[in-house]
DNA sequence: ATAATATTGCAAGGCTGTCGCATTAATATA
DNA sequence: TATATTAATGCGACAGCCTTGCAATATTAT
């Protein structure tokens, strides 16, 4: 299946690089200046997930947060890096520490998923 | 508000404490003897999160998970180990390592949820 | 026994995320 | 350029998770 060039893709991706920073559905679709459904919004962020551009992180609050990671497409797949949610101003950012861990033996882990919630250094 | 006894906490702590790992609210449910209301049993787990003897993780599901973890009532009171969920039996279990992070000047971190997702020991 | 109030059940509602289906629009082909 | 192919979208609907208000119940203290 060959991908499409959309202006809602070019739209979701720009709100996405603009920001900086992981965004859920709702925030994305409040940032974005043209009228995008709901489940296209979804669709296309699983897209991008599925092609390597995104990658999606759980929150403490359940939510799908999505984030454009410069250091994502990396060798690794995984993004074995910390996020960090504040909790004043609901940002969910890439940090760069690295999740690092030891497994007991027979284990076979598949993806990773490290959230920080707290209060970040703009809003201490 | 003073904690009164009650067959619905009993049940409830009952089978967290033979699971031995983590469960939602409708794994919890469903393992109960007696009939309880949905609504109770997230009244009882949020009670007991707040008093220190559960505590709440998130899955890579959004759902809540929680458990009565033995490492838990120690000094810190933070949660700071990693979680392990099979995507085959759907257990959450916590794991022995510590999580360990570096975090930038000026973050101040409340909270700490680490979801290692994949396949256990026993679904291996 | 009785009062005070913590706990529960019930119903309802909000929110998140997904899916089927008809329609639209992007790309390839003639 | 016109046409065919099919990816992408909008809409509606749905399921699931979690919370809340309110009246009824049950636990604890007096």
């Amino acid at each position: 299946m060959k991908r499409r060039q959309t202006p809602t893709k070019s739209a979701v991706l720009d709100v996405l690089t603009k920001a900086g920073k992981a965004m859920s559905q709702n925030a994305i679709e409040q940032e974005i200046p043209i009228d995008i459904n709901r489940a296209t919004i979804y669709r296309v962020l699983n897209r991008f997930c599925d092609d390597g551009i995104l990658h999606k992180v759980i929150a403490e609050d359940g939510k799908q947060y999505f984030a454009l990671c410069d250091r994502c497409d990396d060798t690794h797949k995984q993004h074995q890096h910390y996020h960090f949610k504040c909790t004043v101003c609901e940002t969910l950012e890439c940090l760069p520490s690295e999740v690092s861990f030891s497994i007991p033996q027979g284990y076979v882990v598949e993806n990773v998923n490290c959230v920080l919630t707290g209060v970040c250094k703009n809003c201490a």
